[in-house]
RNA sequence: GGUCCCAUCGUCUAGCGGUUAGGACACCGGGUUUUCAUCCCGGCAACAGGGGUUCGAUUCCCCUUGGGAUCACCA
């Protein structure tokens, strides 16, 4: 058989971490099996409908790399791939059911039914529409909801990623299949376009696991075979005991592109929120993903989404890229004043904040004294631990030193050193202080790359003027 | 309430009858010629509880507790 997952997403709102493992958990399943991954626009409740949020989802897959291979916009030989453009379809299939007796027009009003429905619960009984099913219900014309006909039984089923699993009659209902308006409701039409679309795996979060069983009377009642189940449990909230949602900060995932994650970053995070392969690795590059990834060792229980975790593996990601690659990948993030520069000097400030960079947002709180002058903040120097001691006499007759020492220097790294290491020799001073000096004048910075890199990038003229400027203040 | 699912450090997890219960993030120390970061070394920290089964349970079974999902003309 061949492999065909799918990503069935609503267009209700924008993309977060959540609803992206599931479509990054069955994208890894076809890319794996050589199989094809669908894409499918369940817009099917036109009240929840968000404008704009189908793109938006599509934006979001393509930035993290997730394409897919039959969609909305590209078509595919089972299309449509949106269910609103494959009403027919679903009525076509009611039919059947209703031709085979295995679906009712529901007779009821809202109200009528909500009252079975309070009268079930002050019994302390649950509600189960087919205890009220209507003995000679009328001719469906359309306009009346659609039920289906249930047939209540026991089930057991395997599920990918849940194991075994079962299900008492409690679980079976008449549920509508297609609303008054004419759409359907998505327990019926995704039966449908999976079995349309050759969906090989199911792929889906916990929310609908307790619906399965329905799905399984349905499958039977329609007499078609069902796909391979697998459900995915939750993304938990950081701190709370939910699902993660929108409510609980739940950023859209195009959030971590603007402020500089790496796609490929996302989705180890993702992938590795509830899975690992067994070993002790942490970091996985896409193509280890795709070859290591597998549903049975997919966690059952929720994960909690731990920022912190996300931001040492994008740091992680962002160490292991060759300078080469990397730098095309910040050209958005620099601060303006950058644009003055050339790709040479900004490409060696990165190679010398790479290490710290956890993502490309952080880019101007790292650099802009490589692009501009700061105000010279004397506070760096009252404040500093090491500093506040001396007098500022003493500091600047230090300064002067260094500054005399520095004006011979060609401004390599290696000269720079060397006669960073002379000064600490003929001063006698500790480096925490001589150099903590020399990094303030030149950056005004509470921190910095090491110093000889960053005066041999700044160059002599640049490091020069600051260190006469701080000496104009001390 | 019915049905169903889940349960190892704060967090992500390894473990599939016998382990000093391992790793990672975070945190705390120490080291690598300043700071920050990286890297290295070390530390803190967990099997929810109770019954079984077994020579032996984190592991298998049951109960309790806790958490979650679902019971829509939402998906």
């Amino acid at each position: 058989m061949k492999v065909r997952t799918r990503f069935a997403p609503s267009p209700t709102g924008y993309m977060h971490v959540g609803g992206v493992r599931t479509a990054l958990f069955a994208w890894l399943i076809a890319q794996q099996q050589g199989g094809k991954f669908i894409l499918r626009l369940e817009d099917t409740d036109k009240a929840r409908e968000v404008e704009g949020s189908g793109d938006h989802i599509m934006q979001s897959l393509k930035w993290l790399g997730l394409q897919w291979d039959e969609g909305p916009d590209i078509g595919g030989p089972f299309g449509p791939y949106k269910q609103s453009e494959r009403l027919a379809i679903y009525k076509e299939w009611a039919q059947k059911l209703v031709d085979g007796g295995q679906a009712y027009a529901d007779p009821y009003t809202m109200a009528e039914v909500e009252k079975f429905r309070e009268s079930a619960k002050a019994a302390k009984k649950p509600f189960l529409f087919r205890d009220y099913r209507p003995h000679d219900p009328p001719k469906w014309d359309g306009s009346q909801p659609l039920r289906f006909r249930s047939e209540p039984k026991t089930y057991q089923w395997h599920d990918e990623v849940m194991g075994d699993l079962s299900a008492g009659e409690e679980a079976i209902d008449d549920f509508i299949i297609l609303k008054s308006d004419g759409y359907p409701t998505y327990n019926f039409a995704h039966i449908i376009d999976d079995y349309l679309m050759q969906i090989s795996h199911v792929i889906r979060s916990q929310e609908f696991i307790a619906s399965v069983p329905k799905y399984l009377n349905l499958y039977e009642a329609l007499c078609i075979e069902r796909p391979m189940l697998a459900t995915v449990p939750f993304v938990m909230g950081p701190d709370g005991k939910k699902k993660l949602s929108k409510r609980d900060g739940a950023k859209d995932i195009l959030d971590y592109a603007r402020e500089g994650y790496l796609p490929e970053t996302l989705l180890n995070f993702m992938a590795t929120l509830g899975w690992n392969d067994g070993t002790e690795q942490e970091v996985f590059s896409v193509k280890e993903l795709i070859t290591k990834f597998n549903l049975d060792r997919v966690q059952r229980g929720g994960a909690h989404f731990d920022e912190q975790r996300l931001l040492w593996m994008s740091g992680s990601h962002i160490r292991e890229l060759p300078l080469d690659e990397l730098y095309p990948k910040t050209k958005d993030f620099w601060p303006p004043e950058a644009t003055k520069y050339g790709d040479a000097y900004k490409k060696a400030v990165l190679g010398l904040v790479q290490e710290r960079l956890k993502f490309f947002g952080e880019l101007p709180n790292l650099t802009t004294f490589f692009f501009k002058d700061l105000a010279i903040d004397m506070e760096l120097i009252s404040n500093h631990k090491q500093l506040k001691k001396y007098e500022k006499h003493d500091l600047k007759l230090l300064l002067q030193q260094a500054k005399q020492s520095l004006e011979g220097s060609d401004f390599s790294v290696n000269d720079l050193t060397a006669r960073l290491n002379d000064l600490l020799e003929q001063t006698g001073e500790k480096p925490a202080v001589l150099f903590s000096l020399i990094r303030i004048a030149t950056t005004q910075a509470p921190a910095s790359p090491g110093l000889a890199e960053t005066l041999a990038i700044l160059d002599r003229d640049v490091s020069l003027r600051r260190i006469s400027a701080t000496l104009a203040k001390l």
